[in-house]
DNA sequence: TAAAATGACAGTCAGTTTGTCTGTCATTGA
DNA sequence: TCAATGACAGACAAACTGACTGTCATTTTA
């Protein structure tokens, strides 16, 4: 799954199949282009056929018409492409990215606050359970 | 400040001159490949050429060897980083980002620990003050 | 059934990106 | 004076990227 090298172009069949999970090429151009051609059509099946080579992008045959689905959902994605500019630019721990996120400037009031409710809300207070009992949800 | 198109080769430069600032183009030349060659060198001085056309470097010509500081701090880079995935697979916000870094599979218990404690200690308790008076820091 | 439309697929393409290298020049220092 | 140094211009191949053509089999339509 090489998630890190999917370029900007095949990100937007991605997106279109994290919207519309099982779209067909013709719908996938639709939802891309204006208008759908046949070039567009052949774009649109060469960057999901890239797509497919990287691990990214499921195909099923059982119809004359394939449909696709993303194996990897948005979130996975961000947080692969977090990982890797955590490896790179930090000590390669999400945590380090987001100290940087915290510590940099040009992070509005609105931000902060929006992270903090965030985080209490998702992990709602101090965790006493070491036995990691599952959590409602 | 075109950080956003800083490539790989470039952000190389760039971790030197995090780490050394007004270091010469020998100095980085030396840090990034192990021996410091005619070709090397004139390498690194493309690459710093066009990081400075990019707005990202510095140089300082008052002596024969210029001298070269980033002009885009790490934390400052990593925010733009991550504010163009934002504005790509979020609605444009960076807790959007961290929304889904939070939901994401794969963090671990003590990722977790670590950004909660992050998030506490770098904004201590509520925010009462809506008149953003500044403070210490 | 014949013709048109559809979709998969292979192959090509030009434009750009990217890191590297050559070659020239002025300055510095031995 | 001569060698070393460093800036700089320019060229370069390889890879990348998105778009396109052309062919074929299947499906739908007239």
């Amino acid at each position: 799954m090489r998630v890190d090298r999917v370029t900007s172009g095949e990100l937007a069949i991605l997106e279109v199949l994290w919207d519309r999970p099982g779209a067909g090429s013709r719908e996938i151009t639709a939802a891309i282009h204006k208008e759908v051609t046949d070039p567009k059509m052949a774009s649109v099946q060469k960057l999901i056929e890239r797509l497919e080579s990287k691990g990214c992008v499921g195909r099923d045959r059982s119809q004359r018409a394939h449909r696709f689905t993303a194996l990897v959902d948005r979130d996975e994605f961000l947080r692969t492409r977090m990982q890797a500019l955590a490896d790179r630019l930090c000590d390669g721990t999400l945590s380090g990215l987001v100290t940087a996120l915290v510590r940099a400037k040009g992070l509005s009031r609105k931000d902060r606050a929006q992270l903090r409710q965030l985080i209490n809300r998702e992990w709602p207070t101090k965790e006493k359970k070491p036995t990691g009992r599952p959590r409602k949800g």
